[in-house]
DNA sequence: ACATTATTTTAGTAAATACTAAATTAATTA
DNA sequence: TAATTAATTTAGTATTTACTAAAATAATGT
């Protein structure tokens, strides 16, 4: 898969640009992004955060147990300036989680899927 | 579905990218498109033409029984250089279908799948 | 060593997607 | 009118994806 590729089937879902957005302007820890995002669980965003990683479109620096993500923005090239009008108006959010609970898919929160082996 | 959300979701595959290439310079009708993309249906195409259309990035002009399309390169905004810049490589076409073949989902041609009423 | 904390990875599920083949719609022509 | 042509739509299937819960990994602290 060409970085275009990567790139474009990264940035396809609204999760991921919402992740994205979290670390756009400052670094995060993993932990940090999940606590922002309370409708998902830690393995989700971790990852989101690994196709994201392997797509170039975050670094990701680690510290003692925490591992900080970042948006590579220079890397985003012309997708930078989309994404950052897009996150500019102040209602934004709003439509960000109607967005996220319009595309939502997979099983839903308590639903009990499958027990593992102990 | 906002427009951002539309236009990354309609460019996320490698399939509608190559459609909207053939459709970047001239119109095309959806039966030349069909004709330049060997490995996939008529109904296929149309489908994804429709995902296209509905996200604002191709335009439709009807003529006769044709339809023909063509990208709406404004509507494209920022990703209209990223795309340029990428079709731009004289291997690139080899590329794509090294990653349409990659990406390749949902029931191989050839094989029967079920039969409708008469 | 053992427990705790932070994160990733794995296994399994539900839903979305990309596709095919067939049916349908619509415009043109005989 | 019926036949032909161009395209869309529908119904059904395989694959991928986004997700959950649990297990595993890794660093730190006791």
């Amino acid at each position: 898969m060409d970085a275009m590729n990567a790139t474009l089937a990264a940035l396809g879902t609204p999760r991921r640009r919402e992740i994205l957005r979290l670390v756009w302007a400052d670094e995060r820890s993993a932990g940090a992004i999940h606590g922002a995002l309370p409708d998902v669980t830690f393995g989700a965003v971790s990852q989101h955060l690994r196709i994201l990683f392997d797509a170039g479109l975050v670094s990701c620096r680690a510290e003692g147990r925490r591992r900080f993500y970042r948006a590579r923005r220079r890397a985003l090239g012309p997708f930078k300036s989309a994404l950052e009008a897009q996150w500019a108006g102040a209602l934004d959010r709003l439509k960000v989680l109607a967005e996220l609970e319009e595309a939502r898919r997979g099983p839903r929160a308590g639903i009990r899927t499958h027990r593992r082996r102990r």
